[in-house]
DNA sequence: TGGCTTTCATAGTGATTGCTATGTATCTTG
DNA sequence: CAAGATACATAGCAATCACTATGAAAGCCA
């Protein structure tokens, strides 16, 4: 028996002709690539390779389509914050995260930038709550950033006058920012130089910090 | 005699019953809140108090409006390019810059974040051209300050072995990321903080450089 | 095979997109 | 006061938007 097909299937009628899963994937590309609005369900099936009826019965519409493929992109938010506050120290996690950035940015595969960053950056008044979701996914990994800090503080490994909420957010503005850079043709080096530049700013991590 | 008048009106027919000026900073302030893209005429006439025909006949269309209310926004380009050169220190330059960036992206009277960094962030192959003049306004700063910073190794103000294009593109980076947070919902104090811890990245200015 | 269920492709829904044709109102010039 | 020129308001253009009604196709179970 195949499992992955018995659990969605509840009465059995014509089996899905594509892959959900690939097709996500692709529509993940789209809004990667033009944005949440400007992406329209045309583009839409021409990159999953269905039609329009496919998607909505698959995904219920543009807007769930985007928020699964926003979590797809994320990967899951646990992994997240495991990988920061599993860190040695925070400073750890902030080159680990903006380096990942600087590479996943200038991906050869994937489009320029970051989807998180540019897909809802602007947007009309009728996609105001799919702007706050994403903006509430980046305010969790600040906060996950700022507590890293903070338990740096605390333990001794940074300065206690630091100030945490700088340190996070200005970790979070430079992955933000690159995302833009990358988009304008920036390559990889120039934003790894970018990365360590910042890492520059990093209290008592001053003399390690390298500087590409 | 109305001088500024009589330099537009050619041949004299009925004039315009509204202030281009001002329907052009509506429009702008239009376009910085909801992008590109996704401000529809309807918005912009709506914003501007003007209909259709009157916007088409005293901005052209849609993308010559937004390249003007762009030019609005971002000042005289020569003035930004003496602010940078003008500058004590390449340190100064992106001190004063950031910390207007933090200001403007944060006022009161004003949309939130800048509208260089979020009005094209992402868009359709439609608007690929205006992307790519955005693009090129941002490069022209960036290529300012890397001059500055050159100007500042020469001169013995910054270490031979900085990296030029690497402490600019961090300052462009901030300067962008800044405009994310500041739509997420961050505030003026937040900003400014950032701005502080970011400026800590710059060499031989770590002991100088303010954190709060 | 004959129901039953679900997905498929075709085609089209009303609403909105950027933009404009048309005719009238309002100005300057002679 | 005409003639000429321009901007105005109304209304509507073709195209596209997100989305769906409809009926045939394709699977399972009896």
């Amino acid at each position: 028996m195949k499992v992955a097909e018995a659990q969605t299937r509840r009465k059995m009628g014509r089996p899905m002709s594509f892959d959900r899963q690939t097709a996500l994937q692709k529509a993940m590309l789209a809004f990667w690539r033009t944005g949440y609005e400007t992406t329209s369900v045309n583009d839409l099936t021409a990159a999953m390779g269905i039609t329009a009826p496919s998607l909505y019965t698959a995904f219920g519409d543009k807007r769930q389509l985007f928020l699964e493929a926003a979590r797809l992109y994320l990967g899951d938010p646990a992994d997240i914050a495991r990988e920061i506050e599993g860190a040695p120290t925070a400073f750890d996690a902030a080159r680990t995260m903006l380096t990942a950035a600087a590479q996943a940015y200038t991906g050869e595969l994937t489009p320029r930038g970051c989807l998180m960053a540019s897909a809802t950056a602007s947007g009309s008044a009728a996609s105001a709550d799919v702007q706050a979701i994403v903006a509430g996914l980046r305010g969790e990994i600040e906060r996950h950033l700022r507590a890293r800090v903070i338990r740096d503080i605390n333990e001794g490994v940074l300065p206690p006058q630091t100030d945490p909420a700088a340190l996070s957010g200005l970790v979070m503005a430079v992955t933000q920012g690159l995302s833009v850079l990358a988009r304008d043709g920036a390559d990889r080096v120039a934003l790894l130089g970018i990365v360590g530049a910042a890492l520059a700013a990093w209290p008592a991590n001053r003399i390690e910090g390298t500087t590409a």
